[in-house]
DNA sequence: GATGAATGAGCGTTCATTCAT
DNA sequence: GATGAATGAACGCTCATTCAT
């Protein structure tokens, strides 16, 4: 049916609004400090309404968590795919990550906060789903490298080990900008990291 | 009095053995999912008694949290300063932090929910406490590499990025063991740390 | 809209009814004996329901407090405005409160434990408004006893003074008979409380 | 033995020290709002002590209750029987009672709060006493009044009422007096009292 | 479908009282 | 006798979820 399809269009753009507002007021207060009453206000529907999207509480958060984040990573797929050559590549995931990070702070200060505890709790499914799809994307980058160590970019290192070192290095970079409050733009810090990645820290002669 | 010196002794047996339980238990369920009531019991105290060694339950959690990091850093900077040579104190860092993070498993997944400060759910003052003493850790790291470069044994980069880099490149390692169930120790790949730490990933000719 | 009136109907009745069965218990065992479950429990509502109509335990009892004596203080201005003379305005004053106290014995037993305001248990802010009702009230019969000085008809005293000794006087009667078990009416003591204002006990020749 | 004489010295010194300390701090708290240990604390006994004196914190607080009371009533008695004619007698009444009121008035003031609803709880046969000493006190001023019917100077009113509503008189004056912050001696109104109570607030031709 | 009033389980905390020392 | 640490019952309040309209 038509109708149905219109009614489906309808419902998913009423959905987004409520994981938008949803996001900006659990970004802001934690998970615990929000009630449903607010996402509620928030997003101009009633109480009744937000169950009828959503299962409870946490299956909102952890969707609107689990939904934000999958952008992220797809987001980053594309600008690594469009880029050529390994080098390109890598500069290309850290700066579409630093990117993300630059433009959702408050998004991500959530993960500086406790507050993914929630997440421990009923939503197993999700929170399981949460790290298979944190291991994908380790598994993209460590593609990227294991192609970058056949050509003989790299050194022969365990890729695993190499993707994990990558990503934290751009993790650690964020997360020094996201306690910070104010400073110059985190873009700033993409050539040191790819400096460090691929070189290290020793002078060598 | 000797007396006294017997009552704050026990006093402060029982408070550890509180605080031990109570680590236990927000590990594996962490703050909200956790009641006064499950720490009474666990602990062999009653309600009531938990309160003459701490103010509430937000003053319990975050005692134990930084009772803990703040060991950690000891034991660190410990080792570290009974290494010579600018490589044999980064290495013995990194053991350090391994070491640690092997012991207290359970205790470290409290973080993957929630940064290296994880809260929200502290006092302020302690909160403050906890973020002061991870600047004081990475500046300890920052002095290190700081003599380094000085010594023209690391390259001329910015020296709070370096730490930072470093002491990510640890918590990488570390995360991926925490979240991984069951696999060799967390120790083997102190090598690699310390590897990519100072020659990077790219090969060189 | 007709439909947010019918609403607010039904939430006044509902509201008065918690207040009759709070005000019941209240009398009966005072402010701490008494718990929100109980009240709940005999008004009919669930615990929760309670806190859509009040914010708390406090706000429900000052609030059943000066509603009620509000009520009592209307009645009495209004009995008193309709009688026509100084004397029958006394009489008037005399009657309606003792009418009202025979009426609600049990409300007006809470004050024999406090006095006329009764209490700390209060918001301020509530307080203070039954403090300036009291006032009001005892203004009310200053005004009354003023022009009844002027008018040569009562003794050139202190009119403050005197609207205190004929509201005390009434309350003398009305204590009386609250501390007995089952007595006659109370209004039988209306033409004593009169004559004793009016003339005293001194025998004059 | 003449030892356990002393030893019953003794005990009666504590226990007037604790009923000493206990009456300022519940004058000025109230009953709920204080704690054995703040009791125990300020009048210098262990907690444990407290309870050699008092069977509990209901029984402290009846008790210091009822033998205050009992000082004024005996206080009050005495003065009257020692002044000779019933006019002096009334007067010497109303002057006892205004000065107890003056010199305790943080005790009396408990009496304006609704605090002694303590005494509605388990000390039944407290608050009967204290109950009973009251009638009792009304009864003395009876008898006074009714040998002034007697004597032909008073009025051949019912005496009980009588009494009843000079006790109220003088009370009206007190609370008023309490009630206001910072006024001049409560003594000033020993006239108006006697007077009211006398001559009534007509005025005769 | 949409609403939001009604529900009631659940928890942190206090403090009078007890009792081992 | 004196102490004060230990006990645990008790209660106000919140808020996710339901369901009658």
């Amino acid at each position: 049916m038509v109708r149905s399809e219109r009614k489906e269009r309808e419902f998913n753009t009423r959905r987004a609004e409520i994981l938008e507002q949803a996001e900006k007021i659990f970004a802001s207060k934690g998970f615990h400090d929000v009630t449903m009453a607010e996402i509620a206000g928030a997003s101009g529907f009633s109480i009744g309404s937000l169950y009828q999207f959503f299962k409870g509480k946490e299956h909102l958060y952890s969707t609107m968590i689990s939904e934000k984040i999958d952008l992220m990573y797809q987001k980053i797929h594309q600008e690594v795919k469009s880029a050529k050559g390994l080098i390109d590549q890598i500069d290309a995931l850290i700066e579409a990550q630093l990117h993300f990070v630059d433009n959702n702070a408050d998004f991500c200060r959530i993960f500086l906060r406790g507050e993914n505890e929630a997440l421990s709790k009923m939503m197993t499914s999700n929170r399981e789903q949460l790290i298979n799809d944190y291991y994908q994307h380790i598994s993209f980058i460590e593609k990227i490298l294991k192609s970058g160590i056949k050509n003989g970019l790299l050194r022969s290192l365990p890729p695993r080990d190499l993707a994990n070192a990558l990503s934290h290095l751009i993790r650690a970079a964020s997360v020094d900008w996201l306690l910070m409050p104010s400073k110059e733009s985190l873009s700033l810090k993409r050539k040191f990291i790819l400096d460090i990645f691929l070189h290290g820290a020793q002078k060598h002669n």
